[in-house]
DNA sequence: TCAACTTCCGAACAATCTGTTCTATAGTTA
DNA sequence: TAACTATAGAACAGATTGTTCGGAAGTTGA
């Protein structure tokens, strides 16, 4: 359609990450919003009703895209040991593609958005994943306890990994996580 | 010393926690606490240098508490069945005991302040009471990232627990918890 | 190209919140 | 009782918010 109009919502959204890289969440203004992006107030009331509105765009954003679909390859069964691992990578890598946001996020108060839409949607993506009865003693786990553990204890790994700049491997990390939790579908 | 002062630090404490059971953290005003806490304006400020340093304080003081020293039981070796259950159990328990106030805590946008001051506490626990080699697969895991994976892990299930509203006893979160890591400990 | 439509700009505005300063009052301590 | 300390609360300047409005400029379709 109209072109200003993306173009006004890309220049909001990319003087927001800027600024975040600079300043803490709470200390960044409206104001300071609208002359970063180099628009009107009314532009950006036009647009967003407050800055809480324009980082939940952002993580809504950067969150389907670290979980989008993997591809033909998503149907794997958990428990193989490649497919898992493949999978976990992939997540990994979708989230480093966004590196420069999710440093940004994860470094301030608003790290909370997105690990909450983040772990919404792994949640609902190990569920399908996850074999019906747990192997050996993992058996006696109530399996929405499983599911909850595997999507909380994933995103701390994969947010630490984040903070700590993206420094290893993602293969290193997906290693790491699996030798914490294969026993869960191996028994 | 002088009653006043404890008196109006109480004041303060209790007038957040209430305002943080009806009120988003964001719009909590360090007016509304002063009118909640029934304190002239200037004596908050001589206390607080804003809403954030309150939380601070609050949370804390929670933190302290939930991680207090376990009394003589709490140099158990982590990998045995009855000590390391009820070393989770105790600091599920101590969790519970300020439910009121973690309820309000774990539900608003400042939840990430007590998380990140409990996951603090909770590395340096660990980092004591974890075995230099890990037994077994879990050996070829780098200890650090053992550690803090246990913390992230834990702290998500205790986190977890409060906001379903502590339902579930904490002996039942202290077993799912361990049948989910214990292969970290025993090959 | 022209006309209708959409978006943007930016000034101006009332309302609110912040953090400080100051004076007077009252509780605390020795 | 005298010295000290904490509080109340008014007043203030400065900053931020969200809205309104008239005019400028970009976009679309005929």
């Amino acid at each position: 359609m109209d072109r200003r109009f993306d173009r006004t919502e890309r220049a909001i959204a990319n003087a927001f990450m800027e600024l975040l890289g600079t300043t803490r969440y709470a200390a960044i203004t409206t104001s300071a919003l609208i002359e970063r992006a180099g628009i009107g107030r009314s532009t950006f009331y036009a647009h967003y009703h407050s800055k809480d509105d324009v980082l939940q765009a952002v993580v809504t954003s950067i969150c389907n895209h670290v979980l989008s679909p993997a591809g033909p390859e998503s149907r794997h069964d958990f428990s193989g040991r490649h497919s898992s691992e493949a999978l976990i990578e992939h997540t990994l890598l979708h989230l480093r593609e966004r590196e420069s946001g999710i440093r940004a996020l994860v470094f301030s108060e608003s790290a909370d958005v997105l690990a909450r839409c983040l772990r919404e949607q792994l949640i609902e993506h190990i569920e399908t994943m996850l074999p019906p009865l747990l192997p050996g003693n993992a058996g006696r786990m109530d399996r929405t306890f499983a599911v909850k553990f595997l999507a909380g204890s994933f995103l701390d790994t994969a947010l630490r990994w984040a903070r700590d700049g993206f420094v290893e491997a993602p293969a290193h990390i997906a290693e790491q996580y699996l030798l914490a939790v294969r026993p869960m579908f191996r028994a």
